[in-house]
DNA sequence: CCCTCGTTGTTCCA
DNA sequence: TGGAACAACGAGGG
């Protein structure tokens, strides 16, 4: 039998501490590094009917950007090695059946994936390499701990809790060591056309000269960089602590920036999870989790458990883990939150940094959840979800539906009185609103004293600030005072509802429980829309 | 059953 | 700057 092997690339786009590449490379005569550009993924915008989605799809290049970031530092990775990556477009059980056979693999390999798309896609693939005869090797290399061993460890249930998540997890295994001086070269894939690494104008997104890109650029070389630069600050790495940090610093942000290398898998969780610890030992003092670096680290683990242990773990119905919430459908409101045009600067600067950028500080991301959901919108985190999932470069189906649920106090936290303000908040750490006068050009000449509020600014203040709110910029769209007030009742209202059909979490059930809600709402007005003319406070 | 504790709220007061 | 009031949740552990 001729030795040829397959690396198929989904995540995991590195060539440090891979075991799949590793195993793939062992005793082979060929091997076929495959990555395969999934519609799936690549589709722009998944609600093409949705009002204002031709502007949201444009955003989300900064996601697509940065994949082909990732594959193309990944090429030339392979290319100094002797090797390159060969690059197919379709779906991927179909491509990867049909390859199987073409190029005559012996040996799969890939990283396991615990997201309920990828599982039944790594299923079908799996199944069709078994009956031909085709040795599959899947290891768990994106994450410290395998998931399925904790969830066993707990009993069969995901530990819902950080600490008890913690309690169980252990010690990390250490990352491989192997480097390489070349890799198996690629066999013979006569018959097929591999394009090399496209460009997003290839791709069909049309002429993207006027975008504002974000200044993040995906690939393992950019990762290592990353990683080292803030390895380098040993007293900044032994001292952090995440809610101590601030969300308006976007020049130099409070964080590490390295989300979206560990999403893709440019960067080794497990390698971080070293390199950390190696520095905690020559510094000595350092903070602990769940505040700490390594907490960070933890609780990507602990949403990735949870989420791999959970049926439905991305929406509310079915969902057992997910307070059933009676969420108001408001399209524009809605849609007021997600162009950024709340009327509330530090929310909208924030969406606008998330549009631009594709990234903002963790506190910042926070702040707009809580309004869009439980604080003042009272809008589904489902749609915020999807949002974010689209226009984030580090967007992960765990992490993100997880701190979705978090911040609609639906799962993990449930303290709905703790709301942020979407004017103090933000004024603590920057009171002269120079993040708001970045992101919002409109607003740059508007005096501090107003700039959280612009709508308290006197007409003379607007004019000479060149800003008529309700002309240049929105008016508020809810009074926060009062929205969040009647939020919170709502929230206690759900709440009690939801304990009373506790264990009823079926479908049919809480369909039930939804229409009861409806039927409650239907009753009384809905005073939460826009007003055009007005400021007035709102009622509900 | 009861008790403790929970990464990251806001405002007011001393 | 630090503490208390506000109003109060649920998972986990005993």
């Amino acid at each position: 039998m001729e030795s040829n092997a397959m690396i198929w690339f989904r995540k995991g786009l590195r060539i440090h501490d891979n075991p799949a590449l590793d195993h793939a490379r062992r005793g082979s005569k060929h091997l076929f590094p495959v990555f395969v550009l999934d519609p799936h993924y690549l589709d722009p915008d998944p609600s093409p009917s949705s009002p204002g989605s031709a502007r949201s799809a444009r955003s989300a290049l900064n996601r697509i950007r940065f994949l082909l970031d990732c594959l193309s530092d990944l090429d030339a990775t392979l290319r100094t090695l002797g090797s390159r990556l060969l690059l197919l477009r379709g779906d991927p059980v179909r491509v990867l059946c049909t390859i199987l056979k073409d190029w005559n693999i012996g040996k799969l390999c890939y990283e396991f994936d615990t997201e309920p798309y990828s599982l039944a896609r790594d299923k079908q693939v799996k199944d069709f390499a078994s009956i031909s005869g085709i040795e599959v090797f899947s290891p768990v290399s994106h994450t410290l701990f395998n998931p399925a061993v904790v969830i066993e460890k707990n009993g069969g249930r995901p530990p819902l809790t950080y600490q008890s998540f913690v309690k169980l997890a252990g010690k990390p295994p250490t990352p491989l060591t192997e480097t390489y001086s070349e890799l198996p070269p690629v066999g013979n894939v006569a018959g097929y056309e591999l394009p090399s690494v496209p460009t997003i104008e290839e791709l069909g997104y049309g002429d993207l000269s006027q975008e504002e890109f974000s200044p993040f650029r995906g690939g393992e070389m950019e990762a290592l960089k990353r990683l080292k630069k803030v390895l380098e600050d040993k007293e900044w790495v032994a001292t952090f602590e995440k809610p101590k940090g601030d969300p308006s610093a976007f020049l130099k942000p409070a964080t590490t920036v390295l989300s979206p290398y560990l999403k893709f898998g440019c960067l080794s969780s497990r390698y971080f999870y070293q390199c950390l610890h190696n520095v905690y030992k020559t510094v000595g003092k350092h903070t602990s989790p769940p505040v700490s670096l390594v907490g960070q680290l933890l609780w990507r683990e602990f949403f990735y458990t949870v989420a791999f242990g959970t049926p439905h773990f991305d929406q509310m119905i079915g969902n057992k883990i997910c307070k059933q919430i009676p969420w108001r459908d408001d399209e524009g409101l809605f849609v007021a939150w997600r162009e950024g045009r709340t009327g509330y600067p530090w929310i909208d600067a924030i969406m606008i940094q998330l549009k631009k950028w594709g990234w903002m500080h963790h506190l910042a991301r926070h702040s707009v959840a809580c309004f869009l959901t439980r604080g003042d919108l009272f809008i589904h985190w489902e749609k915020g979800r999807d949002v974010f999932e689209r226009l984030l470069i580090d967007s992960d189906w765990a992490i993100n539906n997880g701190n979705w649920l978090w911040l609609s106090c639906s799962s993990f936290f449930y303290q709905y009185n703790r709301i942020y303000s979407p004017i103090s908040f933000g004024k603590k750490y920057d009171p002269d609103g120079n993040y708001i006068r970045h992101f919002l050009p409109v607003l740059k000449d508007m005096p501090k004293e107003y700039i959280y509020e612009p709508w308290t600014a006197p007409r003379s203040v607007q004019k000479k600030a060149n800003c008529i709110i309700g002309k240049d910029y929105p008016k508020r769209v809810v009074v926060h005072d009062t929205a969040s007030k009647e939020c919170r009742k709502e929230m206690a209202e759900a709440y009690a509802l939801d304990r009373s059909g506790d264990n009823l979490a079926s479908k049919e059930i809480s369909n039930g429980l939804r229409r009861k809600l409806d039927d409650q709402k239907a009753s009384r007005p809905s005073c939460l829309k826009q007003k055009e003319n007005t400021d007035q406070i709102t009622q509900h």
